[in-house]
DNA sequence: TCAAGGCGCAACCTACTGGTTGCATAAAGG
DNA sequence: CCTTTATGCAACCAGTAGGTTGCGCCTTGA
């Protein structure tokens, strides 16, 4: 199903799923590798296969990861989209955040330096 | 205390702390007042004033926000800063999964077309 | 000085997340 | 056809995150 595949997605299923450490850690391995099987990568981490799947589960859900299922196996790759949209968000909220301040600071100046 | 105080702080604190709904009300609500007590905060939210300190604690680690005591009040505001760096570390993981991704293409087309 | 407002700390509760095990199902490959 | 390998599903378990209440301490201001 590969998450929810609508291009406008919530930026903060994006940002739950990168909190996890052992989620970083899988998409990681997925860019370094290329891409990977649940098996595969649990292996190389120090949880189950079904601790993997699950985590694979989060981050198809936040789209950062593709599924591709080839005979019995399902391979899957990380797609950095979702993480540019995350970025576009914050870098809304920074802006907003700096404009807020200078307001603030200008007010302050106004107050005391009256002309 | 106002946080580690660090310039070098780890991103995932930042994506952590912006991966709650409160949270994330907190601060727009910190950056449209441009400031805020525990208290106020609390009477706009639905949780209690405790409730918003711990969310302050976890903001204020994060570095997102600054306390600063006034008498009797603390009054919290944002910090674009965190921010920023958290974004300039999803930036380079954007960039280098999108880089392994040409590479992998790369070499496919490599190996069907080998000149 | 004393009442009221605002914080901080600590104990406590609940739900969910992260993790596991066990079993069922499906595709490869002899 | 049977074994092996990989995935999927469900139940179950423990820790912690989010939330609350209760209480004590410190400023303010009458």
């Amino acid at each position: 199903m590969t998450g929810t595949a609508d291009g406008e997605r919530a930026p903060e299923d994006v940002l739950v799923a990168l909190a996890d450490p052992i989620r970083r850690e899988v998409l990681a391995v997925l860019a370094r590798e290329g891409g990977a099987t649940s098996t595969s990568l649990a292996a190389g981490l120090p949880v189950t296969r079904q601790g993997v799947a699950k985590h694979l589960a989060v981050l198809d859900r936040a789209g950062l990861v593709r599924a591709h299922r080839a005979g019995r196996e399902v391979r899957y790759e990380v797609d950095p989209q979702p993480l540019r949209q995350a970025m576009r968000w914050m870098d809304t909220l920074a802006t907003q955040w700096e404009h807020r301040l200078d307001a603030i600071k200008d007010l302050a100046e106004g107050t005391t330096g009256e002309a």
